[in-house]
DNA sequence: CGTGTTTGACCGGCGC
DNA sequence: GCGCCGGTCAAACACG
């Protein structure tokens, strides 16, 4: 399956910035990593804590920590696990694709619920789980499993406009449109 | 009426 | 074997 990168992962680099865009919203990627292969190797060190945001809430909020995903040892997954935490005023963020939630949970390590959502694409499994840090409730916590099967809706409309109309293809508009 | 959210119940894995 | 915990399901509900 090549869907040209994007299609792979939820692209959490946030490349893209839909017009609508909220700028007052401090979208600040403080952490992430891809867990793709050696992370579910981990099992012996994440006994000591309850949980993967133990390791990923970390004592110093401002020293980016290794925030892994703890597999729990459950049976292997399927690979394409990003964890990654952002500093965001709001839980959920647009991210081009289509969510809808299907549960809440409250976990021990963490005084603030979990959330799963699933994508509501037809045929595409990929699930994302969002919760707070445990220590800086400033910064969200997110981790996409899985790997879509197409491409996000925005990404379409993208694909579908002509090449000029989005200004910020590589380089920002140096000049006032005024 | 269709779609998405809420929320409690249920289930499976793991530790003790 | 039992209890705890995280993850998922599904019915009820809300909203456009």
């Amino acid at each position: 399956m090549e869907l040209s990168g994007e299609g792979s992962n939820p692209n959490p680099n946030y490349t893209f910035y839909p017009e609508n865009f909220d700028p007052l919203i401090e979208l600040e990627l403080s952490d992430y990593l891809m867990p793709d292969d050696e992370v579910f190797e981990e099992d012996s060190s994440e006994k000591a804590l309850g949980g993967a945001n133990e390791i990923c809430g970390a004592t110093s909020k401002d020293s980016i920590t290794e925030c892994k995903t703890g597999a729990r040892g459950k049976k292997l997954e399927p690979r394409g696990r990003v964890a990654f935490k952002t500093k965001s005023e709001i839980d959920v963020m647009d991210d081009g694709y289509k969510w809808r939630k299907y549960g809440k949970k409250s976990v021990k390590n963490s005084p603030n619920p979990r959330n799963y959502y699933k994508c509501s694409s037809g045929g595409c499994n990929v699930k994302k789980r969002i919760e707070r840090d445990r220590d800086d409730q400033s910064y969200v916590i997110t981790t996409y499993e899985g790997s879509h099967n197409h491409h996000s809706p925005f990404m379409v409309y993208y694909n579908q406009m002509p090449p000029n109309s989005w200004n910020f293809q590589s380089s920002p508009p140096s000049s006032s449109p005024t």
